[in-house]
DNA sequence: TAGATATTCAACACGGAGTTGATTATCTGT
DNA sequence: ACAGATAATCAACTCCGTGTTGAATATCTA
C-alpha cells in the first residue's frame, strides 16, 4: 500500500526542481530566492515549505537523488562482473555508463556541480570507491598492502580527477561521446597523465 | 606616494577576514550573515559596507588574494628554471612549495575550499597551466601535437586531481610533510594512478 | 597639531523568510 | 461517480538581515 505518490506532489516537486535548475543556470544558486523558485514554478510560495525546509534543503534532496542514481550505476555493474573485473574492461564500461547518465541529465548536473554539490558527490564517490576497492576487495588485482602511495590520497586523486574531466566535458557542451570520454579517462588513469601527455615516464 | 595603507583599514580588513574564516569553519559560508561577521570582528556593521559590497564580494576578494599568492609561487619558479625543466625536478619543487603555502594558510584554505572558492581557484590554475605548458611552451618535453588525449581534459584531470589531494590532506590535518605530499602527488602523476596502486599497467 | 579620513551610531525603508488558519482544488480508493 | 483525504492556494502577519544615510566621533598621516 501507499507505494503511489499523490500526483499533485509529483507535479509540484517536478516544477520546483525544474525552476531550481533553470534559476541556477541563470543567476547561480547564491542569488536565487525561494520566492524566485515558486514564481517560476507557478507555485504558491507556501506550497514550497510543504515540501522543503528552505532552498538548501531542496538542493540537498536533489543532490541525494543524483547521488543515488550514480551509486546504482556503480552497483549494478560491480554486481554483475565478479569474474570480468580484470584487465580494465570493467572500469571502462562503468565510466561510459556514467558519462551517458551525465549527458542525459546535463542541465541538472551542470547546475549541481556549479554549487557545492560537487563536494557532496565527490565525498560519496570516494566512500564508494573505498568500500568497493579495499573492503569487499573483489578487485583482487588491487591490494592495499601493494600501494605505493597512501590509499586515501590515491582515491582522492582519482575521484577528483574524474570529476574534473566530467565538469570540463559538461562545460564544453558534451561534444565527445560517452565512449570517447570513457576511453580518454581510463587511458589517462591507466597509463598515467604524463604518458598521456606524450612523454615516456621520465626518471625523477 | 600613497603606497601606505591607512592602518585603520588594515586593521578592520584583517578583523573581517579572520571573522569570515572562523565563521565559515563554524557554520559554513551559506549560513553566515554580514551581521555575524561584523559582530565577531567587533566592527560596526556599516563599516563592512565601506569595504565590501556584500559577503560574496568579501569571499571573492579573499579568494583573489590567495589566487595571487599561488600564481606567484608558480611564476617565481617557472621563471628561474628555464634550463632545469627536465626530468621532473621542477614540478616536484613547485608542488612542495605549494603544499608549504597551503599548510601555512590552512584555515583560510580550508574555509575557501569548502565554498565554491574551489571552482575559482581550479579555473585559474587550469588557465595558468595551459598558458605555461602549451603557449609559451618552455616545457619542451610536452608538445600539444604529441598528446594522446585532448589537452583540455588532460589539464582538467591533473588540476582537479591535485586539488582533490590537497583537500584530503587539509581535511586530514596536514599530517604528512609538504615534501612527502609532493612526492606522492608527482609519483601518481608521473607513474600513473594504477601503477601507484601497485599494478603493472594492464592491457585493455 | 591640523586636516583628512575611517569608524561609529542611530535610524530608516525594503524585502525575503517562514508560519498560520481558512478556503478551495484535486487526487485516491472503492 | 462519489466521499473522504489531502494537497495547493491565498492573505496576513511577524521576524530579521540588508543596504543606505547623515551627523558625530575617533584615529590616522604628513
Amino acid at each position: 500500500m501507499s507505494e503511489t505518490v499523490d500526483r499533485r506532489i509529483t507535479r509540484t516537486k517536478r516544477a520546483i526542481r525544474a525552476a531550481l535548475v533553470s534559476l541556477i543556470e541563470e543567476k547561480g544558486f547564491d542569488a536565487l530566492s525561494v520566492k524566485d523558485i515558486t514564481a517560476r514554478a507557478n507555485i504558491n510560495r507556501g506550497t514550497f515549505y510543504l515540501h522543503y525546509k528552505d532552498k538548501f534543503d531542496l538542493l540537498d534532496q536533489t543532490l541525494e537523488e543524483v547521488a543515488r542514481d550514480i551509486e546504482n550505476i556503480l552497483l549494478e555493474i560491480t554486481a554483475l562482473s565478479g569474474i570480468d573485473v580484470v584487465k580494465g574492461k570493467l572500469p571502462l564500461s562503468i565510466v561510459e555508463k556514467l558519462f551517458a547518465y551525465f549527458k542525459a541529465n546535463a542541465p541538472v548536473m551542470q547546475a549541481l556541480l556549479a554549487t557545492k554539490g560537487n563536494h557532496a558527490l565527490q565525498a560519496q564517490i570516494k566512500k564508494t570507491m573505498w568500500h568497493h576497492v579495499f573492503e569487499k576487495n573483489r578487485a583482487t588485482f588491487i591490494k592495499k598492502e601493494n600501494l605505493l602511495v597512501p590509499p586515501e590520497y590515491l582515491i582522492s586523486y582519482i575521484a577528483a580527477a574524474h570529476f574534473g574531466v566530467v565538469q570540463e566535458w559538461l562545460d564544453g557542451g558534451c561534444r565527445e561521446t560517452p565512449a570517447e570520454m570513457a576511453r580518454i579517462l581510463t587511458y589517462i588513469t591507466f597509463r598515467g597523465p604524463l604518458f598521456a601527455a606524450g612523454i615516456s615516464s621520465p626518471n625523477f
